[in-house]
DNA sequence: AGATAGTACTTGGCTTTACAAGGTACTTAT
DNA sequence: ATAAGTACCTTGTAAAGCCAAGTACTATCT
């Protein structure tokens, strides 16, 4: 078992929910959004990002519109709908509970192990 | 798209993160584990709980013995290993890491909404 | 003694999803 | 035309949670 599986496990899903988040503050497109998760530390890629937008556009939750670019081919610049709104407000009630769950169960460290050493 | 689904999604990894912390702590076996995970609002069943005890235990990040029960068939008593204590460490510097990455996307919320209310 | 209930652990099949790799389409520069 | 750059899409693979059914051991009831 390798530590980048887990990591990729603990990454799942909260992509989808900084995906969202960063629709909800404005129209962007897919590129814009690459860059802001990659800047923030959150690598992903291209196979990932496209298919979760249409994942996501077929669920309603985002639309999008082409848009014409002077550089370059014509750009899909999402918007979220408003059932997107409320989904995106059920994830960060659910994302905040499992941060605090998260933590009730790491704050319970014991006698017993000292994995902190930092030596 | 259902948010069961993508909730199930941010689940993942983190079950794992906090399943060798328990461990971590002292002796403990499924049933502990699974009471003390769902105490803390993190539902696990024991359908994902066991084949990830077996997936752990396979890549040596936890051991266990076998332990005779008065109450019922005796119960597998895991502990971590050494290669399981770095592990736990590595994940613990992933898990703070993509906290931090993640609200440094939810704090650049934009004029529109006020969702992440920091106070 | 045999049947039933409770506890603990196991396994097979299903579904979802991140990722890699390769592909299509449009625009601009040479 | 050809090349380069940008943007979006698709297919195949592997991993993992979940559901449901199953095995095995112990204690209790009839």
């Amino acid at each position: 078992m390798k530590v980048e599986n887990t990591q990729v496990q603990m990454r799942k899903g909260i992509i989808e929910y900084c995906v969202l988040h960063i629709i909800s503050r404005g129209e962007v497109y897919a590129s814009d959004m690459l860059e802001e998760l990659t800047s923030a530390k959150i690598m992903v890629v291209e196979g990932t990002l496209y298919p979760l937008l249409t994942r996501l556009r077929k669920a309603g939750l985002v639309d999008y519109k082409w848009v014409e670019s002077k550089s370059g081919p014509p750009r899909k610049y999402y918007t979220l709908t408003d059932s997107g709104g409320s989904f995106l407000k059920k994830l960060e009630v659910t994302w905040n509970e499992l941060i605090e769950s998260t933590s009730n169960i790491l704050n319970k460290s014991s006698k017993t192990n000292n994995l902190a050493d930092p030596s």
